[in-house]
DNA sequence: CAAATAATTCGACAATCATCAAACTATTCG
DNA sequence: CGAATAGTTTGATGATTGTCGAATTATTTG
């Protein structure tokens, strides 16, 4: 499946998969960082693009080039609100490949 | 979880995931090529690489390489039998890496 | 032992790709 | 409007990597 091998290409890369598991992890409720200010995500499963680049250490223009390899994959989706760019997972294209994983033949 | 990128790096080129499926899909019962003589599996879940190479179209040198890969993400286990390595699938590292994509959070 | 088959090692080459800086667009706010 | 914040676009560059041919090792078989 091509879908499938697009997935891990962009999931290839040290910096995206900290992308991913940002955007993952910050996404939730409670991740907000009061020292830095960083990951204010106004809503449950969205993060700004701003407080991603808080804790992936990158320039904003290698950072705006994963988010392409991401989108492109499918494995995010993203919506400007504004000045901001929020991001947030696909659930469902993560969910087909993880089943083309474990299926047997 | 660095485990995972070794495994989305593994599979992130089309040739080696070709590769992958191959082990996975031949390495059943019924795959034999009455044809080509290929994928002579002597038992189920496993195939020597030359079958491999059958299906896969790339050099000898290539398929070692690509196996090497594989092998060091976790992904295949190889042992040779005579003139022959056979190879087949590691699913319990699949599986984690499926339990990983699918993980919320 | 010699020949044949199966696979690996080694170097080299081409292509891909992650990264950044600089310049630019978009949006809000004073 | 002008300043500030947030992202994008566009080269350029250095590193990684997929590929192969040639030589080599391993194993079986005549």
């Amino acid at each position: 499946m091509d879908e499938a091998l697009k997935i891990f290409q962009a999931l290839s890369d040290s910096t995206r998969l900290a992308v991913f598991q940002c955007i993952r992890g910050c996404g939730g409720e409670t991740a907000y960082d009061t020292e830095t200010g960083c990951c204010d995500a106004t809503e449950p499963g969205a993060v700004a693009l701003c407080d991603v680049k808080c804790q992936v250490p990158c320039s904003p223009s290698t950072l705006t080039h994963h988010l392409n390899v991401l989108r492109d994959a499918g494995i995010i989706e993203t919506d400007r609100r504004g000045r901001q760019v929020y991001v947030q997972i696909n659930g469902a294209a993560l969910a087909k490949v993880a089943s083309f994983l474990v299926n047997t033949k």
